[in-house]
This record gives C-alpha cells, sequence and structure tokens, in this order.
DNA sequence: CTTATCACTTAGAATCTGATAT
DNA sequence: ATATCAGATTCTAAGTGATAAG
C-alpha cells in the first residue's frame, strides 16, 4: 500500500464530480436547536479547501459563501428541502448544466470539506484483526450455490444426481406428518413422512418465487366480548358504564396496567387521544383526564382470569389444545409447488395498543383491529381461493409469485406492509437462508482484499471515500448494522454505523494504557445500547477527528455517506455484497474459529457443549445480541446459590464426618471403620463435584445473563459450521438444536460433513 | 437523483409448555 | 397434585436493502 497519492497535496478533487452534496441535506435538519451564526459558521468551508491536521486556520478562508438564503435555514425536514431545491435549482440555472457546479455549492455549507489533504505516512502496523486470513483454497462447497439468480447447479457430485424435478408429479407430498406421530395407517405414511429435501433440487432461474400457491387465508382475532356487568370502570370514583368500542378500548389499557409503559407520559398521552377517538360524544363529554379513571376492577379481572385458565382441569385444557391444533391443521399450511409448508404466522395480529421498543413516540396508540377488508390475499390463479369470513370480502385477491407472501395488510401505526409469510423451515426460507450463508462465504474469499481496499481509501483526498472506509472497518470490525437512516419523529431514535453521530463516539488519544481509542455509545436495533471501547489503527482517529471538525453532537459522523452509498460501493466489490454480509461473515467465521480453539477431544460431551457455548457467546457479544435480565433472574440466581449454600454445608458436614470416621479408624484399625472411612470419603468427592457444577452452572448463567444466544445462532452463524461440529466431535445434533431449529436447519444437517468449512 | 414503498430478515419480549422439584 | 422454572414458541417491532415513483 504505498500510498501515496495525492501526497502532500491534492486538493481538490473534484470532488465536485459527485453525489456530495445529498447527505448533509438532510442531516443538518438535526442542529434544531443552533443559533443560525453559529450554524453558518460552521457551513463554511468549501470543497476546495484543504484541510490538513493543523488546518483549522484555514477553515474560514473558503471562497464559498453560503449562497442561498440558508441563513433562514429552518429547521424542519421538509422546509429544509424545499430550500435545498430551490438553491439548486437557483445553481442550475446559473451555472448552466454543469453538474459540477451545481455540485459545488452543495459544499459551501459543509460541514466537511470534500478533499483532504493527504497526511504524512507514517504509522500503519499492520492489519491487527485475527480475522484476517488467507482464504483457503478449500472450497468446493462454495460452488453449490451461486449469487447470481441464475440457475445454480450444484454439482456436488453425489447430490447432482439425486436432484431432478419434482415439480412434475402431481402429488403432494406431506413432508410435514401431523402431529399424533402414529397416524395409524401406514401405507401411506411412509411417503408423508419423508421429509422433501428441496436442497437437492433446482432452484428456478427466473425470479419467480412459486408456481403454485394455495393456502386457506388467514385466522382473525376473537371478536371482543363486552365485560361482565359486574366489571365496572369508574370514572372520578363513579362507575361508568362504557360503549363496546370504548371499553374494548379500555381493557386494553387494564391489561398492561402493572407495565410500566402506562406510566409514561408519551404513552398515557397516546393512549388518551386514540381511545377517545372511540368514544361517543357523551363519553368523550364525562372523560376528560385519564388520571381519574380506574381500571383497576378491569384489570383484576383479567388478571383472574388468567388465572381461571391456569386452574382449568386436564380434561378443558385438553380440549383447548386439541381446538388449536385443529385450527393449526386447518390454517397453519399452504400447498405450495406441490409440497405442504408451515406458515409461520397464520394469525393476524389481535388489536391492542402499541408497544414500541425503547423511547417510541409513538407507544401507547390504538393498533386497530384488522378486518377481512383488510387484508390483501396472494396465491394461484389456479387454486382454491381462500374464502373471507360469512358475510365479508377481501380487500383483493392476486396472483403475484414474484413474492412469497400469502396474505398482507397494512399496520395503521406507522403504515407499514405486515405479511403472512411461510415458516423458517419451508423450502422458500430455507434456499434464501442457504444463499445467505453462501454469499457470506464469497466475501470470505476476498475479504483480505477489500481490506485492503479500505484501508488505502483511508488516505483518499475525497471526503466521502474516506468516510465510507472508516464506516466500513467499524462495519467490518465490530459488526456494526448498516444504519438506514429514519425518519424523525416516527421512531425511537436508535442509529446503526452510517447514520452515527457526533455525540456517539468519543476520541482518546490515549486512554490507560491503549492509544487511539474510540468510545462508541449509542442505541442500536431496538434500542439496544451499544457502549465499546476499543483502540484503531491511528489513521482511523486521524480520519474520525477531521470527520468531527466543526460539528456540533447532534451532526453525522458520516456526513457524506449512506447506506445507499456504500452499499453501491460493495456490490462493486463483489457481486451480492452489502453491510449486513460483514455481520454474517464475522459471525460466522468467529464461531468457527472459536470451536476449533475451545473444542477438545477429551472433553465429555457436556463440557465440549460448554465449549459450544462459549462459542456462541463470543458471537453474540460480537454482535451486541443483548437481553433484559428476566425479572426473575435475582431469583433463580438466589435459588441456585441457596442450592450452592446447601451443597457446601453438606459439603463439611460429609468432610467432618470423614474426620470422624478416620479418628475412629485410627483409634480402632478395624476393618469396618476402615470401610466406613472409604464410603465418607467417595461421599465428600461426590458432592464436591455437584458443587462443583453447581457453581459451573451458576456462573453460565451469570454470563449470560444479559447476552442472548439465540439470535445469532438463528440468523447469523452457517448451521453447517455447527453440524460439522457435531459430526466430528460425536455430539448430537439435539444438543445443539432443538427440534424447529433442526428443522429450519434440515438442509445443513443433511449437507454438510464433519469437514466442513466455511 | 431523492424519496417512498415494498419485501423480507433480524430482534428481544411475552407467553406458553412441559419437565422437575416439592 | 401442585408449584416452579427454564426452555420453546409465539409475537410483532425494527431493521436492511432493492426498486418504483415522483
Amino acid at each position: 500500500m504505498s500510498g501515496d497519492h495525492g501526497q502532500g497535496d491534492c486538493q481538490v478533487n473534484s470532488g465536485s464530480k459527485g453525489n456530495d452534496t445529498q447527505k448533509h441535506k438532510d442531516k443538518e435538519q438535526r442542529h434544531k436547536d443552533h443559533k443560525k451564526d453559529k450554524e453558518r459558521e460552521k457551513l463554511k468551508h468549501s470543497n476546495s479547501e484543504h484541510k490538513d491536521h493543523s488546518e483549522k486556520k484555514h477553515r474560514d478562508k473558503e471562497k464559498l459563501k453560503q449562497n442561498d438564503g440558508s441563513s433562514e435555514k429552518h429547521r424542519e425536514k421538509h422546509k429544509e428541502k424545499d430550500v435545498d431545491r430551490r438553491r439548486e435549482a437557483k445553481i442550475k440555472s446559473s451555472h448552466g448544466d454543469k453538474p459540477k457546479k451545481e455540485k459545488e455549492n452543495g459544499y459551501a455549507r459543509d460541514p466537511s470539506p470534500a478533499a483532504i489533504k493527504s497526511e504524512p505516512e507514517e504509522d500503519d502496523g499492520f492489519y491487527p484483526s485475527p480475522q484476517r486470513h488467507k482464504a483457503t483454497k478449500r472450497d468446493h462447497d462454495d460452488k453449490e450455490f451461486e449469487y447470481k439468480p441464475k440457475k445454480v447447479k450444484t454439482e456436488h457430485d453425489k447430490k447432482a444426481k439425486k436432484r431432478k424435478h419434482e415439480y412434475e408429479e402431481d402429488e403432494v407430498c406431506f413432508d410435514v406428518k401431523p402431529k399424533k406421530k402414529t397416524k395409524v395407517g401406514g401405507k401411506k405414511s411412509l411417503k408423508e413422512e419423508e421429509k422433501w429435501k428441496w436442497w437437492e433440487e433446482e432452484r428456478s432461474t427466473d425470479g419467480s418465487k412459486w408456481r403454485f400457491l394455495e393456502h386457506k387465508g388467514p385466522v382473525f382475532a376473537p371478536l371482543y366480548e363486552t365485560l361482565p356487568g359486574k366489571v365496572k370502570f369508574y370514572y372520578d370514583g363513579k362507575p361508568m358504564k362504557l360503549s363496546a368500542p370504548a371499553e374494548e378500548v379500555a381493557t386494553f389499557f387494564a391489561k398492561m396496567l402493572d407495565h410500566e409503559y402506562t406510566t409514561k407520559d408519551i404513552f398515557r398521552k397516546n393512549f388518551y387521544k386514540n381511545w377517545k377517538k372511540e368514544m361517543t360524544s357523551e363519553e368523550k363529554s364525562k372523560i376528560t383526564d385519564l388520571n381519574k379513571c380506574d381500571f383497576s376492577e378491569m384489570s383484576e379481572h383479567f388478571k383472574a382470569q388468567s388465572e381461571a385458565r391456569k386452574q382449568m382441569s386436564k380434561g378443558e385444557k385438553q380440549k383447548i389444545k386439541e381446538e388449536n391444533e385443529r385450527i393449526l391443521q386447518e390454517y397453519g399450511f399452504c400447498i405450495m409447488d406441490n409440497h405442504k409448508e408451515r406458515i409461520g404466522n397464520f394469525r393476524i395480529e389481535p388489536p391492542g395498543l402499541f408497544r414500541g421498543r425503547g423511547d417510541h413516540p409513538k407507544m401507547g396508540m390504538l393498533k386497530r383491529r384488522i378486518r377481512p377488508q383488510d387484508i390483501i390475499i396472494n396465491c394461484s390463479k389456479d387454486s382454491k381461493h381462500p374464502k373471507p369470513p360469512q358475510g365479508s370480502k377481501w380487500k383483493e385477491v392476486r396472483h403475484d409469485n414474484k413474492v412469497t407472501w400469502l396474505a398482507s395488510w397494512t399496520e395503521n401505526i406507522q403504515g407499514s406492509i405486515k405479511y403472512i409469510m411461510l415458516n423458517p423451515s419451508s423450502r422458500i426460507k430455507g434456499e434464501k437462508d442457504w444463499q445467505k450463508y453462501e454469499t457470506a462465504r464469497r466475501l470470505k474469499k476476498c475479504v483480505d482484499r477489500i481490506r485492503t481496499q479500505y484501508r488505502e481509501d483511508w488516505k483518499s483526498k475525497e471526503m466521502r471515500i474516506r468516510q465510507r472506509a472508516v464506516a466500513l472497518y467499524f462495519i467490518d470490525k465490530l459488526a456494526l448494522r448498516a444504519g438506514n437512516e429514519k425518519e424523525e419523529g416516527e421512531t425511537a431514535d436508535t442509529v446503526g454505523c452510517c447514520s452515527l453521530r457526533v455525540e456517539h463516539i468519543k476520541l482518546y488519544p490515549k486512554l490507560d494504557d491503549q492509544e487511539y481509542v474510540v468510545e462508541f455509545d449509542f442505541l442500536g436495533k431496538d434500542s439496544i445500547r451499544y457502549y465499546n471501547k476499543i483502540p484503531v489503527e491511528k489513521r482511523v482517529f486521524k480520519n474520525l477527528q477531521l470527520f468531527l471538525e466543526n460539528k456540533q453532537p447532534e451532526d453525522d459522523l458520516f456526513d457524506r455517506l449512506n447506506t445507499a452509498i456504500l452499499n453501491k460501493h460493495l456490490q462493486e466489490l463483489m457481486d451480492g455484497l452489502t453491510a449486513k454480509v460483514f455481520r454474517t461473515y464475522n459471525a460466522s467465521i468467529t464461531l468457527q474459529q472459536q470451536l476449533k480453539e475451545l473444542s477438545c477431544s477429551d472433553d465429555s460431551i457436556p463440557a465440549k457443549i460448554l465449549s459450544y457455548n462459549r462459542a456462541n457467546r463470543a458471537v453474540a457479544i460480537l454482535c451486541n445480541h443483548q437481553r433484559a435480565p428476566a425479572k426473575t433472574f435475582e431469583k433463580s440466581m438466589q435459588n441456585l446459590q441457596t442450592k450452592i449454600d446447601e451443597k457446601q454445608s453438606q459439603l463439611s458436614a460429609a468432610r467432618k464426618q470423614l474426620k470422624a470416621a478416620k479418628a475412629d479408624h485410627k483409634a480402632s484399625r478395624d476393618d469396618k471403620s476402615k470401610r466406613a472411612v472409604e464410603a465418607k470419603r467417595k461421599a465428600v468427592q461426590r458432592i464436591e463435584e455437584q458443587l462443583m457444577k453447581l457453581q459451573l452452572q451458576a456462573t453460565d448463567r451469570e454470563e449470560n445473563k444479559q447476552i442472548a444466544l439465540g439470535t445469532s445462532k438463528l440468523n447469523y452463524l452457517d448451521p453447517r459450521i455447527s453440524v460439522a461440529w457435531c459430526k466430528k466431535w460425536d455430539v448430537p445434533i439435539e444438543k445443539i438444536y432443538n427440534k424447529t431449529q433442526r428443522e429450519k436447519f434440515a438442509w445443513a444437517i443433511d449437507m454438510a460433513e464433519n469437514d466442513y468449512e466455511f
């Protein structure tokens, strides 16, 4: 990496050629509170300015002034956009059609210069990440699944022959067997039980997702049943009978009463506003203050109800179970291309109060009841169409085989579309999953090249390139998510890599005994906090300092970057590469490495499983998969501790006895007392072992307190790695994957041999 | 372009279930 | 038999990213 591009003074890149303008305009609106002058001031950079480290002084020398009315800038997004547009239009007309020029103006307001003077070379150690290896030679498996939507064959010799077109068969294979495993009629079940190995067949090449699809439509939420008369709602201390719609919404609130949500201001405000809409006009005029509403009787009623449900007799419970099973059998499956497949979510989401994660501006809003006329059905033209419930109609029935969903509706909180889709064990999900890991494996082959490239790009003279390169480094090294932009005010304020703001990182040239430490502290997906202090290479550190210059805390760190730009770049580096592939790749490769490191052939099975879990945990930590400690966590820890204490006193008692026995033996020297000593000794040993085990369990549980293994296991770890590991170390697959997981990963379990290499 | 829409994956919490302890 | 608990399952929110629309 010679890196000498433009050493010295390459300035201006024609950064102008680029799209450098785009992003910051949106981003600017975040500084809602700054004074205009401040804002102005910081916007004063021209793209042609050269920055060097010492540069701050140059800051003002730019020739470009803000040419539009930017001083009037409002903080509102739309307005902002308008201003920008106006400005651009103006520019355009004044400069003619040179795109370059017009961009140039964009820069004027940019917090960061487009061009950067390159820094002196100096540092640069080698890339430290352990992940960076040469790709291995052994990749024959890769061919098995090409990325291209082209037809892919898996010419894995042994399997290839088996592959043929099942499509021609007329008969449906029931590859999912009915619950009762002893479905008596032996003849038919044989065939039924045979699991369909879709992974041995060819995939379609034309972008269609299926050729035949038949299902019975979704199951709707049960209608609302009004409360028994004795369960009262009180307003201002007086009982008040509510109309059914108002009552229903009230029950939603009542059911959440002991959740802390209901104490939050926003929640209450949203709820109250939405509740009012359901009230009759009399109710509206009477109920004017949520604080005067007493839902406690309703709440008690539901608690009693669920208690009663628990107390039901066996027979009653059995009956309910059977009914559920019947519904599952009827609605829980569809027929897709000759195979009966399980549907993932065949029940429509019931109405209720919206619970966002984190600090969500819409928490407490009413999620409305979905009716047949809200539902779009998707199925084959030549299938038996699902029929809407008595007296109702579907919104639409369409036959789009370019998508995988069976039904959809638009949800009223965010206006997004919800879908009914197949279970992860289905062919359609499995193929995609498999493909995902194949893409990650292709990344493995070229990740060195990509890393070399982005390191080189840290020295680029173009700001946008540097930002892109540093962001990619974070995504690669820290497994950060891409970070799409979100609409402000619609969702909780969370970020990913590209949407990081200045306030989310802190730079420490020295911290304790480390140099160039970056501290990350932000809320990511689901408002899970990401907190990490990590030493980075000097060049990265310097770049970050540069990116931070002249910015406010609420400004974007990467003001010239967004996920579209990043992904477009990645696409050029490798077919099918996007930011999320790095997460998959790094997760899987980490598991593989950790397993290699931790597994030991003389370990017992439980010890091996512990190693597996530890490897899994390493990945979960990398991906920041956290969970709230269960409310019962402390208690269950305590229980365990009690057990440990008991064991401990048992142990000392046993030891005492041993001592006594020894003394006894010393005195009597007879055989009997000798045997007694031996027995006691054994007892002590046994108890010691038990104690050890308990203590191990305790540490394990403690370690796992806030770490969730499931997400990575289900979504990031190539299952073939785990399958191969099980085969290699003779660990039954059931120890690693439960039934559902085995169904989802059936393809991997079937195809991976013990020498599988990710 | 730039934004909006759509489809689909990924996510933690809530709820259910069934095994085990009492 | 009942209570307890942990793991399994369900639920649905919240991401990613491609592409259509303006």
